[in-house]
DNA sequence: CGTAGTTTTGAGTGCGTTCAAGAGATGTGG
DNA sequence: CCACATCTCTTGAACGCACTCAAAACTACG
């Protein structure tokens, strides 16, 4: 069972064998890795594979004629990416870090006889998805910038967050530029928006891109309504 | 294959026979019928049924503890609203104007061995919903007012545009609040843009919800990025 | 070590918001 | 059918938040 993808531009390709580390380990599975900044498909391309995301941290966008991009969703490990809308994909799709994901033939969305445990899968992420785009909703509308910024950095806590003494620790891949099209406002007010979480000791940065939170309570409060 | 809806407020049930209008015309079909805004289901509802909307418009949102809220889409004649999270229902919704609905048993979503042909009909209006959402994302995210306001009014000429004369007319039932609480932005706003698309002769009001677009390429224009 | 990309910060502007008031539409009861 | 109450829509004026433009500090990489 294999899936010949016509957008693979040279990304390599494996069999993987029996993964440990795979929310559904299966021999044959078409796994592919990317490069960091290595696409895995484009809108309009079409759609042969959904994707589900093993490691790493991909990037689902869209992008206007005039430049200004709209960043749909991050892909995490367990993430199923590539819905398609009428046989094509309809967004960008990007590493942010080196990744792999396991192809699944698109005939599972509809398809449930060949493999109807997959098949359930992909239904129920296709559920999840719908749910996951509406609280990123709740995110863009009718928020302040440090309401956006600070739901942003709860999210992230949830997923990736690890226990660093009585704090909470984690590291993401995505530029300022990134969090910025996620959550619709510019890459300078995101950058100012962190800085006053550090004067107001909410946060403290180790690096730019990793973040101890010192105190959870005042995030959640920013990030008010839920 | 009857189902009973715990969140049954009132509203009128009947059993369909053999609708021309439907868009799946099925003997013994659930049919609600609803009252202007009647509630179909709230956030946190156990999901029994996903709907078909048959006629009317209905409103989906979600409401923050501060009183503010998001519309998460408006359910046309055609749509299926309703896709659970865990089970629940993740929205409120509501009836915009006299509406009817046609309940489909929520283990259709999953299951496809009842009714083959009605499973792939909600995958891929699934499909489709994922899809419409990110539309709606790029409604949102970096656009300027105006830009927003001509976009949905774009996206209504589309969907419920009726010729008239050399133009298109069109009727809404949603206040100029719905659709500012669509847009994310506030209903003086909105009022505000739809007035200067008047004065800019772009649309014409027939009343505040019966609008005539006269320039068709100027409001396409006037949404920019798609 | 130099170059390119990312992040931070400052200063000024403008767009959409808030607050406020009036006009128009809709519905109800006398 | 009209008077009144309520809701929706429109418009004005002033404010403030996030944007734009600009420049400097920091980071990563060859």
């Amino acid at each position: 069972m294999y899936i010949t993808n016509a957008t693979d531009f040279g990304t390599k390709t494996v069999n993987a064998v029996l993964a440990i580390s795979s929310p559904q380990p299966s021999i044959g599975k078409k796994t592919k890795m990317l490069k960091c900044s290595d696409n895995l498909f484009h809108e309009g391309d079409e759609a042969l594979a959904v994707y589900e995301v093993v490691s790493g941290v991909l990037l689902l966008s869209k992008v206007f004629e005039n430049g200004r991009r709209q960043i749909i969703a991050f892909g995490y490990p367990g993430d199923i990416i590539g819905f398609p809308r009428n046989g094509d994909y309809h967004t960008e799709c990007d590493a942010l870090t080196p990744s792999t994901v396991t192809a699944h033939n698109v005939k599972h969305l509809e398809d449930s006889e060949t493999d109807p445990f997959l098949h359930l899968r992909l239904v129920r992420a296709a559920m999840n998805e719908i749910s996951a785009m509406q609280d990123h909703f709740m995110m863009l509308g009718g928020k302040t910038a440090s309401e956006k910024v600070a739901s942003f950095l709860c999210l992230m806590m949830q997923r990736v967050g690890k226990p660093l003494g009585n704090y909470t620790q984690f590291d993401f891949p995505m530029t300022r530029s990134d969090i910025a099209d996620f959550l619709s406002v510019t890459l300078y007010t995101v950058s100012r928006t962190i800085s006053s979480f550090k004067a107001k000791e909410i946060i403290a940065l180790e690096s730019a891109k990793s973040i101890i939170v010192l105190n959870p309570e005042a995030l959640m409060a920013m990030a008010e309504a839920n």
